[in-house]
DNA sequence: GCCCAAATTTGGAATTATTCTAATTCGGGT
DNA sequence: ACCCGAATTAGAATAATTCCAAATTTGGGC
């Protein structure tokens, strides 16, 4: 069994045949090891080229399809930014998003340590949060 | 000169014929009225019904233009919930947005007073946001 | 008021990310 | 090896938004 937190060279073939309850299918495993094996932020596209460079076979039909998979599985994380495509973010671990404005090039940025939602937001108390996204957007000083 | 913020009514009419530098034209006019009209978060399709009631001339691509405008000028604010089509809201406080998932409605969500963005994230310093997107999805309780 | 250039509006076509469809292939269990 | 539901595939369909080029409206100068 694997770490697939920190990894930094995936090797598809070493995915169990199941994580997270989800099939392990010859193409699931390679977009996800498409997904981990960089730590930027590809589009649904991008996942698709870089995809067929080892499997040239597949669709992109499938690699949406192993997207939201992975996706509701929570084996990667979909971030979007206003009308922009989705992107797909191997961090599992809690943070958000920065985009650079003048890159384009989108960075994570982790939560401050003890910050809860409620000490931000003027939540209705009983509120239950299924889905946060926070996203920023910027430049990194003149 | 009248105060946008919290009107109920706004009567078209009343606009200055120019907002934030924005000339004020019969269309922007009217699709200005119809965003403060509700204290909802309407699509562009549904600013563009709404429009019409009143001015059946309107079409939809200046709705969008005007849309763009308004937003561009600060008079109005986009809110987008993941792929969803954008919405549009007259609160121009700082505050984010709620869907109920149950009936798909976005609420206001207030920050807490004296909340810093700083407080909440690890930012990496001089980094200097332009925009920033809060959007939250749940129910509320049971 | 009239004229002009510039800005805006308009209907329709184009774009494009994503989803859908229906047929084919795959794979684990027998 | 055979079966059956699940997954993949190519291509068509969808739908929000943008683009385009023509027509209209606007404000400013005379
Ligand atoms: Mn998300
Ligand atoms: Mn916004
Ligand atoms: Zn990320
Ligand atoms: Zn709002």
């Amino acid at each position: 069994m694997i770490s697939l937190e920190q990894q930094k060279n995936p090797n598809p073939e070493d995915f169990p045949s199941e994580l997270q309850g989800l099939r392990m299918t010859k193409q699931r495993r390679e977009v996800l090891a498409v997904i981990l094996a960089e730590r930027d932020h590809p589009t649904a596209n991008d996942v698709f080229s870089r995809a067929q460079d080892r499997m040239s076979t597949i669709s992109l039909a499938t690699v949406y399809n192993c997207l939201e998979a992975l996706v509701s599985h929570k084996l990667v994380r979909q971030v979007n930014f206003e009308r922009e495509s989705s992107r797909y973010c191997p961090n599992l671990s809690d943070h958000c998003h920065f985009q650079d404005e003048e890159s384009g090039k989108i960075h994570d940025v982790v939560f401050k340590e003890g910050v809860k939602l409620e000490d931000l937001l003027e939540l209705p108390q009983g509120t239950e949060i299924s889905h946060l996204e926070i996203s920023l957007k910027g430049n990194f000083g003149k």
